[in-house]
DNA sequence: CGTATGAATGAACAGTCATTCACATTTCCG
DNA sequence: CGGAAATGTGAATGACTGTTCATTCATACG
């Protein structure tokens, strides 16, 4: 039991990597196989077949971003709080789990339909969250934005967009980015930036 | 030879789609062949073979974009009326071609290495433009952001996203779009939105 | 009319795909 | 130790991949 629960993991941490670096249909079972030190016969043991290993790693990051979104609103009130806390979560998950961000966001088309549709539902939850917030914002008159729904989806592609270029040997350390983005979001909703 | 030029047209047009659809490795030569209501054989009279296919479709689109870009800054002085044009450029041009865009975002990395070094490089040129109005605003001190690159990407990222959720069934005209885009982009670099 | 040309076909190619399975090997537990 | 369950192997499956090619066809030209 705690072998396989290892070579499980393992094939779990070689799928994310491979099929984030190559695509999904790039690779191979055979490919994924040799990630592990293992022949491709051994990985139906542990999953069921490349779609169900593809949409379990879509599911539990996005289970697991909800999980982290949760933890840092827990508490926080105040709409610019909010705003705050939203925008730092997100922007540091993104760069702690790149590759789940990227095949989160670039493989849901190759799901197949029941599996897109699970999946698109916990990322409207997401979604949802943040344009609460700018809702709020926008009655309380404390945003200048023209559209809610779409600065939502402005402001999640922009921070989203940190894992195409960020790495760790760049001049910026990942606290640095946050505080950028943090600026740049909240200025996009016609807030100044700093205040201390 | 315009018969000739008709199907290569139609070739185009259909990969574009499919490409950007199913993505490229999950588009068949068949499965294109029946898209333009041909065999797969003949499809090598017109192309190659299918990686030739692609890295001509990004590359129309880049050289197409650097152009219109071109177009759209010609003769515009001054930065913050240079960054206006940039972003509304760049959001129409987006609006007008979802598939182009999506194909050159989402597939750079299926290109063989050559095909790809000439891609980034004319992308590089693209968004240096965007990044060089950016530092002109900060050493003029009319933009309060962290980051001039770092900023760069956080609005390419953001307005390249408008692919992804804008429907011309939807309830806002492109128009109207674009201005939102125009309006969030000024407010994230420390500009009062509307002047009207 | 004869012929050269560009274009389309449909079969064939060698290779890869995800998946299955009978069989070894290892690991666990009584 | 013994046997059962878990785990890995390597070969095989049939379907599909991009590409090639001999052949056919229609049109254009001398």
């Amino acid at each position: 039991m705690p072998e396989s629960r290892n070579t499980k993991a393992k094939i779990r941490k070689a799928a994310l990597r491979l099929f984030a670096e190559r695509g999904y249909n790039a690779v191979s079972m055979r490919d994924l196989a040799d990630a592990v030190g293992m022949r491709q016969g051994g990985l139906y043991n542990h999953f069921e077949g490349k779609q169900v290993l593809l949409s379990d790693l879509m599911e539990t990051h996005m289970v697991g971003l909800l999980e982290a979104l949760d933890t840092a609103m827990a508490g926080i009130s105040g709409t610019r709080a909010r705003l705050e806390a939203f925008v730092r979560h997100h922007v540091s998950h993104h760069l702690n789990y790149p590759d789940d961000v990227f095949l989160a966001y670039m493989e849901v088309r190759s799901l197949d339909s029941d599996n897109r549709a699970r999946i698109t539902a916990l990322r409207n939850r997401y979604e949802h969250v943040l344009r609460k917030i700018l809702e709020d914002g926008c009655t309380q008159g404390l945003f200048r934005i023209g559209d809610a729904a779409v600065h939502a989806r402005m402001l999640l592609a922009m921070m989203t967009g940190v894992t195409v270029w960020y790495r760790d040997s760049g001049r910026l350390s990942r606290d640095e980015v946050v505080e950028l983005y943090l600026g740049a979001a909240l200025q996009s909703v016609g807030l100044a930036a700093v205040q201390s």
